[in-house]
DNA sequence: GTCTATAATTTGATAGAC
DNA sequence: GTCTATCAAATTATAGAC
């Protein structure tokens, strides 16, 4: 299972490469510059550009999916079970925030050749326990009655967006990239505390913001 | 400014092509097939791929942000302005769903190239005023303290990133094309309610999530 | 304006010396 | 294992006939 220092040096330029231009801009020529090494050296150990890419993609959405979609499936109270989702999210990409656009322009480019990636060992990606456990606390009156789909989606959304779209906003937003990873950091505890306020019981005060949409 | 018939044709074509395979991945050969055109044509008109590129991804920028952009500028209620802008972008991005990860791929993978784009005319997004009107309301008490970055990130996360991740979603909620559509369109109401429910003043009932964090 | 033929590069991949 | 030289295919772009 260990490589050798060449083969890992390959995978990690190739990653650096691959993340910034996508599969089809990268180029293996660039690939060997930035491992410092000879371009026939990446076919002696991987043969083709494809079987490298293919390392390449699925190792980051391991790390993308992976880590934290074994949160949702574990044995924690609702609330917490967000919190610790959202902070580990933020905290993986953080460490790498080409991750998510990488892999989601790829399944969108080629889907028919790369979501079996997402169903594949070490992903597998199952729902079914968390939303059972959202359902579960609807009925109990822990939490407003919502559909599992889009409390999923709004979690992921304000998780990953802001590393899709992190060229737009800082540009939007006019500021530079030191002052945007503070933003994105101090979303660990924003996104959980939106989440979970949106779906908190509104208890006495249903009637709170009932009155506006006439 | 009326272009013929075939060069509306190819522009129609490259939109398809560069949309789904992004700059790098389309081919001008295939390009020229889904116009049902000849390749010389695609340089008669345009010149080169690059050039070709550029119009597909100006106008691609434009639909994506410029209309809601107005929206965010326009003389609204903050709440009426946040309902419309969330159901006018999540509208016009259902009758092209690439277009999300498109741009933002393409904005990512050569920055220095193309940000400009974001600031060209016809677009030429200004927050300013739309966080002029959040401070405002905030300090009038009409909604909560809330840092318009972390705001307006989250507005747009939840409308865009359903977009760019759709093919992760369908695969991990397991649900066909058509349903996905479906929660889509949902999410016009859905998500307009959740920014608006987080902004919202806590009034009397400050208290009633205080003591769960031990 | 539209087509065919072809030039000029680029790029992934291989062969073979060391 | 690593390097140089080279092949074969693909791709953008142009030239020129019609």
């Amino acid at each position: 299972m260990e490589g050798s220092s060449t083969e890992e040096a390959i995978i990690d330029a190739a990653h650096r490469v691959f993340l910034k231009k996508g599969r089809a801009g990268a180029r293996m020529r660039e690939i060997a510059e930035e491992a410092g090494l000879n371009r026939g050296l990446l076919h002696y150990y991987f043969r083709s550009k494809e079987k490298l890419f293919e390392i390449v993609l699925l190792g980051s959405a391991k790390r993308l999916f992976g880590g934290s979609m074994r949160i949702l499936n574990a044995d924690l109270d609702l609330f917490e079970k967000i919190r610790q989702f959202v902070a580990n999210f933020i905290t993986v990409v953080l460490t790498d925030p080409s991750m998510p656009i990488f892999v989601l322009h790829e399944l969108h480019a080629n889907p028919e050749r790369y979501s079996r990636l997402l169903l594949s060992e070490g992903l597998r990606p199952d729902p079914a326990s968390f939303f059972a456990q959202i359902r579960a606390a609807a009925a109990a009156g822990v939490i407003r009655p919502v559909d599992p789909a889009q409390l999923m989606m709004n979690i992921v959304s304000l998780c990953m967006f802001p590393f899709v779209g992190s060229v737009s906003f800082k540009i939007i937003l006019g500021i530079p990239e030191e002052r945007y990873k503070e933003i994105l950091d101090a979303r660990k505890k924003e996104v959980a505390e939106l989440i979970i306020d949106s779906i908190r019981p509104l208890e006495e005060t249903a009637g709170t913001g009932r009155d506006r949409d006439a």
